[in-house]
DNA sequence: TCAAAAGTGTTTATTCTACACCCATGA
DNA sequence: TCATGGGTGTAGAATAAACACTTTTGA
């Protein structure tokens, strides 16, 4: 293990110890049609080495020499769903002696956000055993998994209204029943429909997809796409789409 | 530099690189009279060692072998203050390429808030130049503890109503008048007396201390004190004091 | 008696919440 | 024609914001 001497911060002294192994764990969740209704699914991959083989796991990895933090989140995500740039957020980092039996690893916590439409890709990857499990019927997770899988849906549930992270959910075309359900998905209440629909007449940063209309056997429903600056500039102003 | 064998998460891979070293830097805040008005402060330690000799950087330091990273939090927020036990939080983690010029360093950042009173106890640590600032008043800063100090105030700020971090800021007793000046010093705008005082109230988080009092040349301000208790319900209902 | 901060209620505007009916379509 | 989800407005409640005067003390 490495040895080094402490030159950091404002400290005089010179230490020596062995580094913690610095890991990426990403929390990749969607909405997806699961037995009549829409619920809110979290990708694992099943583990086939000791510690843990076989059971459940967040994907992540070593972070890479010279590698910025997100950027080995975005490789985690490219390589276990095929998708490029996906919505991502940092959620923390996590350091509790023994939570990796093999030793002493900090692992840096990410939640990313896909729409449905790019699950497609998923076998892109290098075929691993990666599977969409809903969060009610979640399987055990290896190491401390089942606690970072918490705290990353706690942090996807907070900034649901912020940073368009509902919009990294859907498609670019949606419909307000479809954007309503994902967010009810998501914070895991019903919310008035009404009053969701006039908080985001309010912001005006929703544009109508012209003739486009899609169908079930009832009245078709307006599509619509996001305008992304126009977002921002209520996010700035506003904060966050208050669901 | 360490090597080692990929076996983490659910990669078959294996991988072998140098690994980051893992920092923890803290900005520690407090408010104090600074000519004239209150003013928000942050903990700064001169450099004296390359890179960036002569600088004031957030004091920070190397994560220990099997130790927590609150843990080492703590450590540095006692070596600084001689604190033990102080108002601690995780912002996150940064690992920007070239943020550190001696190698690829990953630092989690913490937020620290002490209460004036604590102050006497600066020395007790290892006897660095260690120097409160004010916010408004900021040397250059080494490395990108620029903006790390920015994403701690800002992370500081939205916290203010949450856990009780105000109350972090001041003694066990303390004036209305005082807590509304923290908060006010912190979120950098004014509060409408009335209004705060009518959220503490309908909150029924504190009490009145009985018979003591604080004085200048003019009306004595009844003191009081948190019951955590009650604020840790009051949270739990409420979510935070809406400030 | 005066300066300086402490303390206290009410009114208004804004935001949130709850609720019920008509519309367009495909089967 | 009917079942299904799409679409719309309003009234009452709750919350937030704005605002001015009286009190107590020490100098």
């Amino acid at each position: 293990l490495a040895k080094q001497k402490e030159v950091h911060g404002g400290s005089r002294r010179t230490y020596e110890w062995p580094r913690p192994a610095v890991t990426v764990d990403i929390a990749i969740f969607t909405v997806l049609e699961s037995d009549g209704g829409a619920e809110l699914q979290v990708l694992l991959v099943e583990r086939d080495l000791a510690p843990f083989a076989g059971a459940w796991a967040l994907p992540g990895g070593f972070v890479h020499e010279n590698e910025d933090l997100s950027a080995a989140a975005a490789r985690e995500l490219l390589e276990e769903t095929g998708v490029r740039e996906g919505y991502l957020e940092q959620v923390g980092a996590v350091g509790t002696p023994g939570r990796d039996p093999r030793g002493h690893t900090v692992t840096v916590l990410y939640a990313a956000l896909l729409p449905p439409d790019k699950h497609v890709l998923r076998a892109t990857g290098d075929a691993r055993s990666a599977q969409w499990h809903a969060l009610t019927k979640l399987p055990e997770l290896a190491f401390d998994h089942s606690a970072l899988l918490e705290a990353a849906l706690s942090h996807v549930r907070r900034s649901l209204g912020r940073n368009g992270a509902c919009f990294a959910l859907l498609p670019d075309h949606f419909t307000l029943t479809e954007l309503q359900t994902v967010c009810e998905v998501v914070l895991g209440r019903p919310l008035d429909r009404r009053n969701f629909r006039r908080k985001l007449e309010e912001g005006a940063f929703l544009s109508e997809v012209k003739g486009e209309m899609r169908t079930g056997r009832h009245r078709p429903a307006q599509v619509y796409q996001l305008i992304r600056k126009r977002f921002e500039a209520h996010a700035q102003r506003e904060g966050a789409i208050p669901f």
